[in-house]
DNA sequence: TTTTAGTCAATAAC
DNA sequence: GTTATTGACTAAAA
């Protein structure tokens, strides 16, 4: 399949750099690959929506494209040209890509042709518009990814590679938009306007958004799959939480304070906000993570400004597993984002200090743990430009002498901020949350 | 058991 | 109608 993938359809689709021809080792796919099929079947309602989703593009795709799409593997799109590998194992074998790179010519190429992301992002990627805009705006440098994480990287590379890209997508979009009105559009327009009121249709059990969302044929299957358990409780949906600006605003203030919350301190804090503990949970959980993400965009944003390839520049965000490096934790000189450096802080204050440490260390197995050929012939599969792919231009970050003095003085700073913090942990027991 | 990563889906904002 | 935001959830890792 390695051959096939090397010297078959990929090769065209992917535009190989002419003159690539060094060999792959099998050590590759064997090392990087954690059972092809896993991830997934652990995740069987995902699939088996995915997979009905499948069915449903089926009759709006070319058929010699749909018979490629792997058995088990959810493709929400056959990607061009993958003979037959699975997407897992197509990220597997991926270079590093420069995820910036990537959403950022994805963004211009769908606002010129004015596709949409819901269109994208479920005949091409597989996600929902909402993941979709999250992932386009705020993408996360390669090396901080899973490998659940890079498929939607590696599929928007492989279909940036597609010469037919756009065409393709605007033959889906002309053909969904026949298939609603043939096919939804009744159901759509009965449903649409007998709810208001009725957000939780009892008829249906969609929302007003889920039904915007039927008109998609692919979406249909997946929402056809959802209708019986949904008619069989149709009170059971629970109405969507909005915390109200004075509730996000204390909450705000105590993770400045307290980012990792005992579960007294959340509970103190649910009670006094008139909330529900999971709700505080869910918004500490979410809040770290947002504003993380924040801070990989800060540090592309940084890198990008200083030059040169941002996602995964040496001695940034490269992948070697030095927390100086990786600016997550160690950057606290980045200005400039809304939120300032008190959420920032928060990140450092884990609840232990074994497992803060470990983040950082651990990046070096999760870089290199995957550890995959890098440039040459891959990239050249892969189709990929010296801007989006940066495998290697950085394969040894901060390794350069001139990253020395900068990773000094990062790891002194970090070094002080971290001190800092747990000073600051140990004097903060009994708090009085002021709303 | 807790935290993180990834995602969905409701809904706000444009 | 499209995109952005965000509370909730699942799976996996720590």
């Amino acid at each position: 399949r390695m051959q096939l993938w090397l010297n078959g359809e990929l090769g065209q689709a992917l535009l190989p750099m002419p003159g690539q021809t060094q060999e792959i080792t099998p050590k590759t796919s064997a090392s990087c690959s954690p059972a092809p099929e896993s991830p997934l079947s652990s995740a069987e309602e995902s699939v088996k929506s995915q997979q009905e989703e499948q069915m449903c593009q089926a009759s709006i795709q070319e058929p010699s494209e749909t018979s490629e799409s792997q058995p088990g593997t959810p493709l929400p799109l056959p990607l061009p040209g993958h003979a037959g590998l699975s997407i897992q194992e197509m990220v597997a074998m991926s270079p590093e890509l420069d995820t910036y790179a990537i959403t950022k010519k994805v963004k211009e190429v769908l606002t010129d042709n004015n596709l949409g992301q819901r269109l994208f992002g479920e005949s091409i990627l597989g996600l929902t518009q909402g993941s979709v805009s999250d992932l386009l705006a705020r993408p996360k440098p390669w090396h901080k990814l899973s490998l659940k994480g890079r498929e939607p990287f590696v599929r928007m590379q492989l279909w940036l590679n597609d010469p037919r890209n756009v065409e393709k997508l605007m033959d889906m979009k002309r053909m969904e938009k026949k298939a609603v009105l043939h096919m939804c559009f009744p159901a759509y327009m009965k449903r649409r306007h007998s709810s208001i009121g009725e957000s939780h249709s009892l008829e249906s059990g969609l929302s007003g958004s889920d039904l915007t969302q039927s008109a998609s044929p692919q979406n249909l299957s997946q929402q056809q799959q959802q209708q019986p358990q949904q008619q069989q409780q149709p009170h059971l949906k629970k109405p969507r939480v909005v915390l109200a600006p004075e509730e996000k605003e204390a909450l705000k203030r105590a993770y400045q304070q307290k980012p990792y919350p005992s579960p007294k301190t959340i509970e103190e804090l649910a009670s006094q906000l008139n909330l529900k503990t999971s709700t505080v949970i869910n918004w500490f959980h979410n809040y770290r993570s947002r504003i993380r993400r924040e801070l990989f965009i800060e540090e592309i944003q940084a890198a990008a400004s200083e030059g040169g390839s941002p996602s995964a520049r040496p001695g940034k965000s490269g992948g070697e597993g030095d927390n100086s490096c990786d600016g997550t934790e160690s950057d606290s000189t980045a200005e400039g984002r809304p939120s300032g450096s008190e959420e920032r802080k928060g990140l450092l204050e884990s609840p232990n200090r074994s497992q803060r440490d470990e983040e950082g260390e651990a990046e070096l197995p999760s870089a290199s743990g995957t550890s995959r050929p890098r440039g040459g012939i891959i990239d050249s599969l892969f189709g990929i430009p010296e801007s989006v792919s940066t495998a290697t231009a950085t394969a040894t970050p901060c390794r350069n002498p001139k990253d020395s003095s900068l990773r000094k003085k990062k790891a002194a700073n970090l070094n002080n901020i971290i001190h800092r913090l747990e000073k600051a942990a140990n004097r903060d027991e009994p708090h009085e949350w002021e709303f």
